[in-house]
DNA sequence: TTATGTGAACTAATTCACAGCT
DNA sequence: AGCTGTGAATTAGTTCACATAA
């Protein structure tokens, strides 16, 4: 049960980081849904589970589990599985979640402040230094328990609070202006909300979240389902040339 | 320049649908990126662009554009390029935008509002057919130029609009049985903002669009780079058994 | 010439299947 | 007896490099 398509997202340039840590990329993108699964299994009191099991609540297979933790170290026990805590605490040290991030909201407009509002945020790992926008009608604003400072202070937060992670929610007119001065300000990871491709330097990470983009490839799957119902066992049916 | 690591995601099982269209799941997933770079071209008035110059512009590189290309067809002129406009055409025809899809949000709190403002949202080949919520508070509320109906409407809209895909914006607490409710009125497609994972049965396809899954990815990658800074060219560093 | 389209080579990711530990 | 950890096999995705067509 529970098979779903799989969910590659477009991929840009592959990483010429020099050393890579040693974990394929495809691993790193799974370790936060095991954690996510972990944590809601420690809240049931769960205090071992099975490759199978936990593989189940994240929606994956057990041997791509296994060998994804296999990546972090051996903290498994053989004919008993996982302790629960003991492995909360492996993946986020893994992911680097044993410190807390200070993030860089910029734009304040519908997006960010659903961001802001966004329980998960602070949750684990995260917090908001600050929440930016050019607009002199929203700077001041309360959101949530953040006041909205003016997008001017972008350098002086970065440097003070020592932001690595900076996220843009700003409308794509601005947005490549936004991430250029956030890498010059010193940050290097960019969660990017706004539909454009962004261009950086060499050793800034870019992920972007697109909700157009998502729908785009859901229709694709939409319309193949239909297409199929149409011409039943036929095979492709738009194919010459 | 304009490096950025590669971004899969986590992935779920592979699709086993039947027949499977022809086009590989990660062209399907740059698709969107081709299709909006195209856009951008033809709104400056470029009517033609060689592989190098689109790839550039979507962040990839020429041989992988073009291989994507060509499993939609041979829709290039040697020593010219791409017609901007006939492969915008192209494009969408393969992903199936040449129809409108009409789209439910089920969830009208920030994320939900944020959704239905957005303006992308609307643009092509997407139309919000309803947003729902079983908050008597914000049932009837204007946003943008919708108004929030109440979630019992769900079957209804969803009938009476041929509504195929849904997009989960809800708290997790409540996601699962909004998703049962959307696939037993006949959504196949589903797109998950609830931070959980979803259970469906074969057949129907969710992507998840997970703020602190990214978050957690970006957080592993600045680790990483402090780590290589603190450790210089050391290698591994904490690799012992 | 010039830039597409594509076999061939390569690299990454997944899955199998079982040896080995508890 | 049971479940992990992992080599080996398989499949998917990327990149190279060039024959081919305009």
């Amino acid at each position: 049960m529970s098979s779903t398509l799989a969910q590659p997202d477009a991929g840009d340039q592959p990483g010429d980081r020099s050393w890579d840590g040693g974990i394929p990329e495809a691993t790193v993108a799974r370790l936060p849904v095991y954690l996510r699964a972990l944590y809601a299994l420690a809240e049931r009191g769960v205090t071992t589970v099975a490759s199978d099991e936990l593989a189940t609540a994240a929606g994956v297979n057990s041997a791509k589990l296994r060998k994804d933790l296999s990546h972090l170290g051996s903290y498994g026990i053989r004919g008993v599985g996982y302790d629960v805590d003991y492995l909360v605490y492996q993946v986020s040290r893994a992911l680097g979640l044993t410190q807390s991030w200070p993030v860089v909201i910029v734009g304040a407009g519908n997006l960010g402040r659903a961001l802001a509002n966004y329980g998960g945020f602070a949750s684990r790992g995260f917090r908001i230094a600050a929440l930016l926008d050019s607009d002199p009608a929203l700077v001041g604003r309360k959101i949530g328990r953040l006041v909205v400072s003016h997008a001017d202070e972008l350098e002086a937060v970065v440097a003070s609070q020592n932001v690595a992670i900076g996220a843009i929610a700003t409308p794509a007119a601005s947005a490549q202006a936004v991430c250029d001065r956030l890498v010059a300000a010193g940050v290097t990871s960019i969660l990017n909300f706004a539909p454009l491709v962004l261009t950086v330097p060499d050793g800034v990470d870019v992920r972007k979240v697109d909700l157009s983009i998502e729908l785009q490839i859901l229709a694709f799957h939409a319309q193949r389902r239909s297409a199929a119902r149409v011409g039943q066992l036929a095979g492709p049916a738009v194919a010459e040339a």
